[in-house]
DNA sequence: ACATTAGTAAACCATTTGGTTTAATACAGC
DNA sequence: GCTGTATTAAACCAAATGGTTTACTAATGT
């Protein structure tokens, strides 16, 4: 029974990948922060950690999810770690958001028309 | 001692908290799966466990975090725990990530007039 | 009454997370 | 070449996460 379907789950899905460590990043209101921060210009990685009651390793830490999800990039210049916001991923965050809404709100559709259908005929 | 005022924490920022819960609860790819079969209509937890390759508690703890994050509502009918897409709250995730882009953008701007000033003047 | 079905609770486990502190590295300024 | 500054590396820790299994509760069907 239940021969392997494509479901079965070979693939590690490198989309699912991508989401689950964009969503991380932002499940965490200090590095929420810092892209807050960063969206006004940008800064070495002191500057950015300055107004945070943490040290500065905990900053970096935070800094290289960030990078990991593509949220932000640096820039090595000279001693100093230029850092960037990158905002193509945080489209995608918005783009999965937005398509799940549409999706739910296509079925809801669907779900009046059938009704309406139903009640009609 | 360190007597213990309201401000101890200086504010828990329920805000924060909310978003962090429902970065998070997003952060995961079996719930985003539970969230698009949502979509398609409610369910009860065992229907919505059938495709997942784990035990039916680890998904009703994916559920408890959804519901946590206010992103699922459960209505116990019977033996049978229907479960529901809440939007509201995906709404709010869409809301954050847009006003954030909207800033950026909106620092961008600034920029742009600020150096266009200083050029003219 | 009894077995089945739907779901949670509880105890447990490995790994990850978010933080710390204490080095270590690399560049800049004197 | 030294000193200080910017940042990471490494080792460590407590708590949370994502999963398991093994009960347990409660509604359903016969």
């Amino acid at each position: 029974m239940h021969a392997a379907t494509a479901t079965d789950k070979p693939s590690p899905e490198p989309e699912d990948e991508r989401l689950d460590q964009l969503f991380h990043a932002l499940a965490d209101r200090t590095r929420r922060a810092l892209l807050t921060r960063l969206a006004q210009g940008d800064a070495g990685v002191t500057a950015l950690a300055e107004p945070f009651a943490m040290s500065l390793p905990a900053v970096s830490k935070h800094l290289r999810v960030l990078e990991g999800a593509g949220l932000v990039s640096r820039t090595v210049e000279g001693r100093v770690h230029r850092c960037a916001l990158e905002t193509e991923r945080l489209w995608e965050a918005e783009q999965w958001v937005e398509e799940q809404r549409r999706f739910w709100q296509g079925s809801l559709d669907s779900l009046a028309e059938y009704v309406e259908a139903r009640e009609d005929g």
